[in-house]
DNA sequence: ATCCGGCGAA
DNA sequence: TTCGCGGGAT
């Protein structure tokens, strides 16, 4: 079977296994983006205890994470781990947002796709991974998101070298579903499942896994 | 190639 | 006690 069909096949069986996951799970697009820098290399378990933190001292907002102390900021997002980089990392995106978009979402929402993406991949701490996750889980644009776990998932199978970099397995995805955000968003977040419950980096639990043939 | 780091499972 | 976690900067 080459790429792309097995591609879609793989699709049909996750979505049937695991059904919709409805990512991302946030109350809003900037708690989403909020969500994408903390869960940098963390298990979301943690994140959402930091997001926890961030909830009750009522900081899920530009405004406030605008003027909270960074030290103090800091403090809250302990359980997400390096949280002195994450800290600073929150804090270069809201300064972004506020330099170029009067600290309005909305109106960042309003910008091309590929003009957005390299604006964002300037912002200190936003990689790849996490600029396709603010674009496609909290703005909605038509962009896959490649994680790990979609490399060690891809080429355990066989279909892609473990080496490949981000933006090639990407567009190799892409052309299989053009611009397709219901797909994308539901794609990503079922590779995601899969890698914490099968194909795991030690011990993977081939025998059970819905995607390996029988 | 190393550093950033708390947290739960193995 | 070690391992791995929905990466990115240096």
């Amino acid at each position: 079977m080459n790429f792309s069909r097995a591609v879609v096949e793989i699709y049909s069986i996750l979505y049937d296994y695991f059904g919709p996951q409805h990512w991302w799970p946030a109350e809003s697009p900037f708690e989403t983006i909020i969500g994408a820098i903390l869960t940098q290399a963390v298990s979301w378990r943690n994140v959402e205890k930091a997001i926890d933190n961030l909830r009750e001292a009522n900081l899920l907002k530009p405004s406030a994470i605008k003027k909270i102390q960074q030290d103090r900021l800091a403090d809250l997002i302990k359980p997400a781990g390096y949280y002195n980089m994450k800290a600073k990392k929150l804090k270069s995106f809201v300064d972004f947002l506020y330099n170029n978009y009067a600290g309005h979402l909305n109106k960042m929402f309003k910008v091309d796709l590929p003009v957005l993406r390299k604006e964002l991949l300037d912002v200190y701490g936003v990689g790849p991974e996490t600029a396709d996750s603010i674009l496609l889980y909290a703005g909605k644009y038509p962009i896959f998101v490649i994680d790990a776990y979609t490399k060690r998932i891809l080429s355990r199978i066989g279909y892609i070298p473990d080496d490949i970099v981000y933006h090639d397995l990407q567009a190799k995805i892409m052309s299989v579903y053009p611009a397709d955000v219901v797909k994308y968003n539901e794609y990503h977040a079922l590779l995601v499942i899969l890698a914490k419950e099968y194909c795991k980096k030690s011990a993977p639990d081939c025998k059970n896994c819905p995607i390996m043939e029988k």
